[in-house]
DNA sequence: TCTGATCTTGGTATCGATAACAATATGTGC
DNA sequence: GCACATATTGTTATCGATACCAAGATCAGA
């Protein structure tokens, strides 16, 4: 086909138009609508076939037609975590006409709400937001939209309508056990200054506290700032062994800067796990091919994307609001976590326990 | 505010309504256009907020207002390249009333065709699509659509309209350089045998070719299916050697499988970068931390999203069609990739080199 | 005070589809 | 062959905003 092409793009009418039809026919067809005879379907799919049509949504959904777009925000995408979260939502979505639609709040509620506005002024039949944190306004808005809400990533607390994650605090916890189960002593945190990252404060609140209530004394924390990085977190772990030299866990924010730390850690040549663990968090299989694989706890972010799609589908084929899946928080023990308690003697002579 | 909410979304006409302004004015306000007095644009605003107006973007559209909607095709989020694309773009827009709305193609065409018809019939403002290589239809979907079309990644070849990326052939032939000026030879390429990825094509005929010019053999090539990762690289590359022992240089389709290669080479004893180099493509910083940096093609991603969201908001302001941006495929020799022709005898003895 | 220019504001048509209902064709059983 | 049920098609109103044009208000200068 060859331009100048039409200046006004194909419309409904022209369709109906080309093949004698009425509009009203003509989207009939065009919707897979039931009731128009087969003949005059296929004369239908012909003509807009030929001319080149183009559905057009906008009048479609002014007109009454649902709005297929589902908006999505999470917080950014500078690690592979929610992208991961996304191709759960896509796989979720599939074979449904279901589409994210992606905002970004840059882990700021003030720019969550403004996205949001942004969002919901496309009609969406559906929001996904991040976590359980989330302003005033925001909650206001999503009230007055009327649409399915799915929170995801967080379970601690209660959300606005359903919600997909898991508890930062059992995840804290859980880790806190391996720890304890392991014996060591002497945790020191890594953890990033990302202000309002309520998920980040949870967990190690969830961790700190299981610790506590063992005895196991915590020294303290070291921070950085901006994006996690593996450089960042072998910096950052080469202070904190300079700071305490006694510690014997690093407990790391994410499984980036665990891969650093793992990696000052050999540096230092300490004994990695016997004599000092660390674990991450995340899962991120990213990083499964390195030497030695780091402890995390997993958080199925796939399958977080993937449920939560599932249950937008299920809302919005009438299931009643509040619906809830929460994901267990599973702990690899990987290489860097040693799984039971080493006694002093043993220890000092370097016994390895693999897991 | 409490429930029960309104059951009928608040519109502009009850906007209007509340403050005694006639919708026309109402819209002036909200869309901050001029020419409104102040004290009146005021009020209007007082009313939106009491009432909790949300623009409704459907209507507007409809009705004449420009689309401030980009469609983003890309392949896949399965690592970091097309995320980090996607700040680029996030980050190009700042500023401007633009937005991303993301689709996945899943590297095929004709999955492509039909997300950009499903992008489409929302009317973005432009479209931005990876690589050069597209359906028949979609071209002319995209003729027809009449908006600006950003192709991004790939500029070997003629595209559409504007275009933004490098040449995997001279991304390919770069690094072929490298490795003729190192003194590699027998070299083997690790690639994935994703169909249609012309790119890694591009890529691998531009290394080849210009190998074969320098008389350097090219000994074959192992493919993997499926999704990269570190531990494929590593099984990758021990089939490779298995193959070929004599192989004194690997150039990998990406750097995960590079990083697994590398895992690979030092388990099985081998010189990296005297005896054996090996480079991967993208420039993934992400394995910055590991012990040895490996060899890699920074092709500048973030700056890619820049740069096609910039050539955007050009287009839109009146720019003509056909802007073209060629950014420099930088070759980063790392730690895998020696910078000189070592003799046969200072090799032996294991001089190294480093970058 | 009057006239024309400028500033504000409002009325009406329209964008392109779908919903709801009405009308016409087709088919069935007796 | 008739009456009624069913299948198919068409008509009209409407969704919520913006464009375009017209009208009323305001102001400066003569």
């Amino acid at each position: 086909m060859k331009p100048p092409y039409p200046r006004r793009v194909v419309t409904q009418a022209d369709v109906s138009a080309d093949c004698g039809l009425s509009e009203m026919t003509v989207s009939r067809v065009l919707r897979g609508q039931a009731g128009v005879s087969a003949r005059n379907a296929e004369k239908v799919r012909e003509s807009a076939r030929k001319l080149g049509y183009v559905a057009n949504r906008i009048a479609g959904a002014l007109a009454g037609a649902p709005v297929p777009l589902v908006a999505v925000i999470v917080p950014s995408l500078s690690n592979m975590v929610f992208p991961e979260v996304l191709m759960g939502l896509a796989e979720g979505f599939e074979g449904t006409p279901l589409q994210s639609v992606l905002g970004l709040s840059n882990y700021s509620p003030v720019t969550e709400e403004r996205v949001l506005a942004e969002l919901l002024a496309w009609r969406p039949a559906a929001v996904v937001l991040t976590g359980l944190d989330h302003s005033a306004t925001t909650h206001d808005l999503l009230a007055r939209a009327n649409v399915p809400v799915v929170e995801i990533m967080d379970s601690d607390g209660t959300g606005i309508d359903c919600l997909v994650g898991l508890s930062q605090r059992a995840a804290g916890a859980g880790m806190a056990q391996a720890v304890i189960a392991a014996g060591y002593r002497n945790v020191v945190l890594l953890r990033s200054n990302q202000q309002a990252d309520r998920r980040q404060d949870s967990r190690f609140a969830g961790f700190c506290d299981a610790l506590q209530a063992a005895g196991v004394p915590v020294l303290g924390s070291v921070c950085y700032r901006g994006a996690s990085s593996v450089p960042k977190g072998r910096t950052l772990a080469a202070e904190a062994l300079e700071r305490w030299p006694e510690a014997e866990f690093l407990y790391c924010t994410n499984d980036m800067i665990a891969a650093g730390a793992l990696f000052a850690l050999e540096a230092a040549g300490r004994n990695v796990p016997e004599d000092i663990g660390l674990a991450g968090f995340s899962g991120l299989e990213l990083l499964a091919g390195l030497t030695r694989r780091v402890a995390t706890t997993d958080v199925q972010r796939f399958e977080i994307g993937r449920q939560a799609a599932q249950m937008i589908v299920e809302r919005l084929a009438g299931a009643e609001p509040g619906l809830r899946h929460e994901l267990r928080p599973v702990v690899d023990a990987g290489d860097t976590l040693r799984l039971q308690p080493v006694s002093p003697a043993i220890n000092r002579v370097g016994i390895t326990v693999t897991s």
